[in-house]
DNA sequence: CTGTGATGTTGGCATCGTCAACACCCGGCC
DNA sequence: GGCCGGGTGTTGACGATGCCAACATCACAG
C-alpha cells in the first residue's frame, strides 16, 4: 500500500521551509508522486540527519515536517506516530548494517573473514553513530516492529557464516560463538560510540584495541576447535 | 551546596500524592532535614521505579514531583534540568554495579576471577535492566557530568585486575585484553537486554551461552600468555 | 528580633505528540 | 466529460512537558 510511485507533475518544486531536498537517485521521470512528491522518504532523508546532528531524544515530529515544508500533521499520514518513524529509520540502518557486513565477508579469504566482518561492524558503528545507538538503545520496542527483528537477524546470520569460516563445527556450541563474536564487536562499537573507551574514534584511532581483542577471541575459538577443552558446564 | 544535611524537624510525615516513601534506612534520627524531608533522595527513588516500569524516555520531573507530594517545579531546588537526574540515577548505577563486579572478583579464585566478575556484570544488567540501559543509553551526555566518567572507570579497573589474574603479563596489550572482556560482557548484557537474543533472561536462562563466550576469551586468553601468536598488525 | 538564604509554590511560556475536522487533488467510473 | 472516493496535506485544538520568573515559607545566624 505505501511507496505509491504514480506520476509525476512538475509540482512543487522547492518547498520554502527546507535545506534538505530529498536525493533523488539518477533516475530522470520517477519522482515527486502526489502533493508532495515522495514525502516519507523525505522525512526519513531529514530525520536522519537531524538524528545525528542532535541525537534520538531530540528528534520532533514538528520540526522535521518544518524542515520538509509540510505542516506540523503531515507526518501522520506516513507514519502512526513518532515512534512508527524511529523504527523505519532503525529498520533501514539494520539493512545497510548487513550488507556492510556482507560486503566485507565476501571480499575477504575464510581466514580473515571473523575479524574483517568485526571491522566493518565498528566501522559502520563509527560511522553512523547516531543511527547504531537508536538501533540498539532503549526506547524502541523491537517487538511492535518486526522489520527490526528481521533485520537484526540477517546481521546475525552473517557473523554465523564468519564463525563457521573461522573452523568450528556446527552446534550449539557454534552457534554460541557466533553470538560471542557479535557480543564482542557489539560491546566495542557500542563503549566506543559511548565515549566509554578514551582515544580518538578516527577511522585507525582504536585499530590495534581491534586487533588485540578479535584476535584472543578468535584465537580462543581456534583453540577450542583443536584441543576440545570444554569451557562451561 | 547541594547534599546539604541539616536538620530534622519531624514535618510531613506523609505527603498525600504518593505510594513512595523514601525509605530511609536504619538511620534513626538523620533523615528528614527543611521543608520535605530530603527531597532529592526521594525524588531520585521514585525516578528510578519508574524508570524500570516505564522507560528513560517517558520520565517526566513533573510526574516524579507529583508522585513525591511537591509541586511541578520543587526538583529544579535539587537538579538544575532533567537530564542531570538522569545522569545522577545512572552515576548510582555505576557506583552499585562498580561495588558487585568487586564483591564478585574477591569472592572467586584467581582463576575465576574473570568469569565470576563477567557472570556478576551480567546479573547487574539483568536485575537492574532500565538503569544499565540508561547508563550506557544515548542522552545522556558523559562528558557534562564527570561522576558518571569517574564510576566507570572505576568498574573497568576491577576488570583489569579480574585480567591480571587470568596471568596477562601487563602492558598495552594486557589493558587492550581488559578493555575485550568487557565490551564481550558489556556486549552480551546489552544484546540480551535489549531483546536481541531470543531465550528468557531468567537467573540461569543464557548461562551456556555466557560460560562458552567468556570460556572462549579466556581460553584466547590463555593461549597468547603462552604462546605468544601476535594477533595484532 | 530581624534578615538571609535554602527550599517549595504559583503562574506562565514555548514546544511537543496526537486527535478531529476540513480542504485538495488524482485516478477510476458512469 | 463530469462525478466521487480515498489518499494526501492543512488548520485548530487539547493536554502534557521542560523550564523561567516571582513570590512565599522556614530554619538558623547575628
Amino acid at each position: 500500500m505505501p511507496t505509491s510511485q504514480k506520476r509525476d507533475s512538475g509540482r512543487r518544486a522547492a518547498p520554502p521551509g527546507g535545506a534538505a531536498a530529498e536525493e533523488r537517485g539518477p533516475r530522470p521521470p520517477a519522482a515527486a508522486p502526489y502533493h508532495h512528491g515522495d514525502l516519507r522518504r523525505a522525512l526519513l532523508a531529514i530525520a536522519e540527519q537531524r538524528l545525528a546532528r542532535d541525537g534520538p531524544a531530540a528528534l520532533s515530529l514538528r520540526e522535521i515536517a518544518r524542515a520538509a515544508g509540510v505542516s506540523h500533521n503531515a507526518p501522520y499520514r506516513h507514519f502512526p506516530d513518532r515512534e512508527a518513524l524511529l523504527a523505519a529509520l532503525a529498520a533501514e540502518g539494520f539493512r545497510r548494517l548487513a550488507a556492510a557486513l556482507a560486503e566485507a565477508a565476501a571480499g575477504a579469504p575464510p581466514g580473515e573473514r571473523l575479524r574483517a566482518t568485526g571491522r566493518a561492524y565498528l566501522g559502520f558503528a563509527r560511522d553512523h553513530r547516531a543511527l547504531y545507538l537508536l538501533m540498539f538503545g532503549p526506547g524502541l520496542d523491537k517487538g511492535a516492529h518486526p522489520p527490526l527483528r528481521e533485520a537484526a537477524r540477517a546481521a546475525l546470520d552473517v557473523l554465523h557464516a564468519a564463525v563457521a569460516a573461522a573452523g568450528l563445527p556446527p552446534g550449539a556450541r557454534a552457534r554460541h560463538a557466533a553470538i560471542g563474536a557479535w557480543a564482542l564487536v557489539h560491546g566495542l562499537a557500542h563503549l566506543i560510540a559511548d565515549g566509554q573507551i578514551p582515544g580518538e574514534p578516527s577511522a585507525g584511532g582504536h585499530a590495534a584495541l581491534v586487533a588485540d581483542a578479535l584476535g584472543a577471541y578468535a584465537a580462543g575459538l581456534e583453540r577450542i576447535a583443536e584441543g576440545r577443552n570444554r569451557p562451561g558446564a
